[in-house]
DNA sequence: ACGGAAATGTGATAATATAACAAGAGGTGA
DNA sequence: TCACCTCTTGTTATATTATCACATTTCCGT
């Protein structure tokens, strides 16, 4: 499945609200940038492309998009190049993977504690990422209640998103 | 990935409590015949035996774990057997689809109306299941707040049950 | 029986993801 | 500095998951 293709020229991807893009995406950066400086990872040009990639295309993509743009930037053009980075990133909090879309997307809240929720329009593919506390401390109960420990949750909801809706 | 290999042999693959599989085996599958028949829905022969294995599993299957043992029954042996199959039962709410092990796993509870989260075992990949109609109701919530009309939710925990929290 | 819709079977292929190994970058202590 | 170690990157190859397209059959209502 090629991702989003179908809204590639209208809407807002991640998210459903009006805003600017560069900004909230170089915040997001610096923000990570600091994050890793911090617990001393290292976000190495793959890896900052990668998350680049993701907050400009400000949608959730595939594996395979992410893929083509760094080989066209120069850096390997393997499937590995891309899940690598994809992972570290995902593994550290900078993305998250939307399963549904077999895709990803950056996280808007780096390193602050969050379980966040997906909602996903059926219809564009958009992506918006709420959190959910509440929802987190539910199934951490819930799960207690059957001995399971709970280390970490996804939660995505599927449906129409405001823009499609109007349609 | 091949699914649940690494707990072939021991431990209770879906929920993990001690119980009478082939009784509630036979039972939700007498239930699924009830709420087909009610719905006009056609519980065909692939369909039915492959919500069978699902149940006789008792565990989370891949689509081509469930195709390899349709073929040996005599069905057919391309995918879209199982995928269709699949479709069918998940689309009508008799099977559920675990996209962490990108695999599936019969629902206990056909016809009634519940928002299952799943609890998935990160080091022996059994799943449980769990109703959870309040996060339903949160989630329902959050996407009203942004004009986000839900129509699906999924939520997939993943941890460590209670078998292997005890080695 | 007949016609249309749904379901099945099959071959082919697309899309997603990982294994395994060689080579390079970068830090650390002798 | 340099030997050493670890992490990271690049590449080949392959595994795994999923869908398309089309012919055939089955089922059901008329």
């Amino acid at each position: 499945m090629t991702i989003g293709k179908k809204n590639a020229t209208r809407g807002i991807p991640v998210g459903f609200s009006s805003h600017d893009h560069s900004a909230c995406a170089e915040a997001v950066l610096a923000r990570t940038d600091a994050v890793c400086r911090k617990a001393g990872l290292r976000l190495t040009p793959v890896r900052r492309r990668t998350l680049e990639i993701l907050l400009e295309a400000h949608r959730a993509l595939g594996a395979y998009d992410i893929l083509e743009r760094l080989r066209k930037e120069g850096f390997g053009h393997q499937p590995p190049v891309a899940y690598r980075a994809l992972d570290f990133l995902v593994e550290n909090g900078f993305a998250h993977r939307i399963r549904q879309l077999n895709a990803f997307a950056a996280c808007m809240h780096p390193g602050e504690e969050h379980a966040p929720a997906f909602f996903i329009c059926r219809d564009c593919d958009a992506v918006a990422e709420a959190p959910m506390a509440e929802v987190r401390a539910a199934v951490d109960a819930a799960g207690s209640g059957i001995g399971f420990q709970v280390e970490h949750t996804n939660l995505e909801a599927v449906g129409i998103c405001p823009d499609c809706a109007s349609e």
